[in-house]
DNA sequence: CTGAAAGCGCTTACAG
DNA sequence: CTGAAAGCGCTTACAG
């Protein structure tokens, strides 16, 4: 029963406080709140007493108590669409970190695309007293849910999935310039019928992306035909379904621009599978350039947008509204660039000749 | 400057709370506080005008308040080494969606495998008043820190990685039985030269399935020798350079047991470039089940532990400890099972025969 | 330089 | 059934 917390100075298991802390060391506890700020009105013999009596005491100061009576926080609700998916883990460390650094505290949810799970999450956060809210909105969240479920009173940022007409603060990578410069790539290659493969059109990201795939297209003077877009889950299952689609329709595509990474990596895995050699017979890029594409087979051509630092972005840009510096619907959006691996067949000798 | 939240009751920026409801409706704020809990000793009409007020205030409960007064946190830590390894990504989410379900919610700290750092969240996480902590510990954290930076009075449950001596509970998967198997699946194939790669001997996770693998090995009259194990990292890039080692050496392994999946990926990306291939050529287990392996080329032959359950175990391993029912120093050991892909070579036709 | 008092938003005996 | 009072562990003017 000797707990070590409290051993020195009080009994029972009852966790040192400041009052404590005042009466072994023979002050008040208003002094000890001082000390305990660093304030510089405590005489130095005083500080050193009570600090004397801390360290013994193995005091824990309480952040809960002191932000009750401050009417501030130093907790931000982190909620994240699918940890499972690497992307988003990455994302998640960067948003971490940068909280971290600047004092926050991120109570985590995932949200695992469900919008039920989202409100409730969303509320739960709230009655914790959440200084602010950084959040990848779950699949087919709306403008409406949002403002019904957080009022504009908390500073929000929204990061990766924008919600079209949404007032808050939106972090993201350019999507649309990351999938252009991946799609000339593969026109430079020689590729004339290139597919787009995976995701919904409910999806923010899908429609940038494939305004990005459409751009590249049209300014090589290839007509972006709609039969060339095949939608799917964003997963590697989801790949294999597409690709097995594009290469059942009559007029094959010869290079695939994926919605991104694990669906590349679907499709890379399928095409393989069939005795397609993406990286040599077909060009293949992905998007978001997560820690598997180097270690794919072949190694993804893909485009990298920083997600960890994308991650701290958001957390730096939730500051800013929490500060009332920066005006909350503020947007950030990240600056891509090609990764140049095998899968989309520029390392290899038939790159240049003409793909039909 | 119109806030939703507050707009029908209270002016100003200030947030609703049970006064305001308490002025409202007519009633004390002790009453407000018994129809929040659902108490039933209010009168049906009274508490009809108070669910009536604080619906048209948006009132928002203050659960740190609550908490303050009633001196229980509904906060839980989840202090994660590694939140890039797809593997813990899965427990977390094991771990988180068992909290929200039990009314707890997670502070997340991702240590990185950093020991300094996990110093300061563990302090930082006290700080907030956890109600208690569920961690991965860092890389090398041993027992006296832990003790140290965890005095007993707070309930911890260790996951995945065993911390020799320490006085915490500790949940997770039974690493001797699942290389075990693994291996003896090898040696059924015909393998007689089985080699163990990667991770280090200071992770106990390590040092169980090595004794797994030697078990499989002496139970069937083969000696393992230590030359036959080759430590790197546990990643992708590790399991490659391991492989690299391995096939260098002048006894070739014909098999490979691999410390967990991501390792094991990158032994069959290696392998393949250099021509051999796993499967058909050569043995490779992995461990873990990630959602990778399957997509895998070939897709992993590897250990399932049912992650997330574990995770969730974790977690109710936590409320255990927290509730006081169990002992602090339980333990769960979760079963594992094989999952036979092609990566091991079971589905390729030379299976059976002997390899030398 | 230090202390007494009030208050952050709740809950919980205790009266009535 | 409902209200007044005390208190959770802090901070912050305000005196002295």
């Amino acid at each position: 029963m000797n707990e070590s917390r409290t051993a020195s100075i009080v009994g029972g298991g009852r966790p040192v406080t400041i009052v404590d802390i005042a009466r072994a060391s023979g002050v008040s506890k208003s002094t000890v709140s001082l000390v305990l700020k660093g304030s510089r009105l405590v005489k130095a013999e005083t500080r050193a007493r009570v600090e004397d009596a801390i360290e013994r005491s193995g005091y824990i100061y309480n952040r809960g108590a002191a932000n009750l009576r401050k009417s501030k926080s130093g907790l931000v609700g982190m909620v994240i669409s699918d940890l499972t998916n690497p992307f988003f883990a990455e994302l998640a460390v960067g948003i971490e970190n940068a909280l971290y650094q600047r004092g926050f505290v991120p109570i985590l949810a995932n949200t695992n695309e469900d919008r039920g799970r989202q409100s409730q999450v969303l509320r739960s956060m709230r009655e914790h007293g959440v200084a602010g809210i950084v959040m990848s909105p779950a699949r087919g969240t709306e403008a409406w849910q949002l403002t019904a479920e957080l009022p504009t009173t908390i500073p929000t940022v929204l990061t990766m999935r924008r919600v079209v007409d949404s007032p808050f603060s939106y972090v993201g990578p350019d999507n649309r310039t990351g999938a252009r410069m991946a799609t000339k790539h593969l026109i430079q290659l020689g590729h004339r019928r290139i597919a787009f493969l995976g995701g919904f059109s409910t999806m923010t990201t899908q429609l940038d992306r494939i305004e990005g795939w459409r751009d590249a297209l049209e300014e090589a003077g290839i007509t972006a035909e709609a039969a060339l877009v095949v939608e799917s889950m964003p997963t590697r299952a989801g790949g294999r379904e597409a690709v097995r689609v594009a290469m059942g329709s009559p007029k094959r595509a010869t290079a695939f621009v994926c919605y991104n990474d694990i669906v590349a990596i679907g499709v890379t895995r399928e095409l393989a599978l069939n005795g397609i050699r993406p990286g040599i017979d077909v060009g293949v890029v992905g998007f978001d350039d997560i820690a598997e594409a180097e270690h794919n087979a072949p190694p993804l051509t893909t485009v990298n947008a920083d997600t960890l630092r994308l991650g701290g972005f958001a957390a730096e840009s939730l500051f800013g509204v929490i500060h009332g510096g920066r005006a909350q619907t503020m947007s950030f959006i990240g600056t891509t660039r090609l990764v140049v691996r095998e899968s989309c067949g520029a390392l290899h000798a038939s790159a240049g000749k003409e793909f039909v």
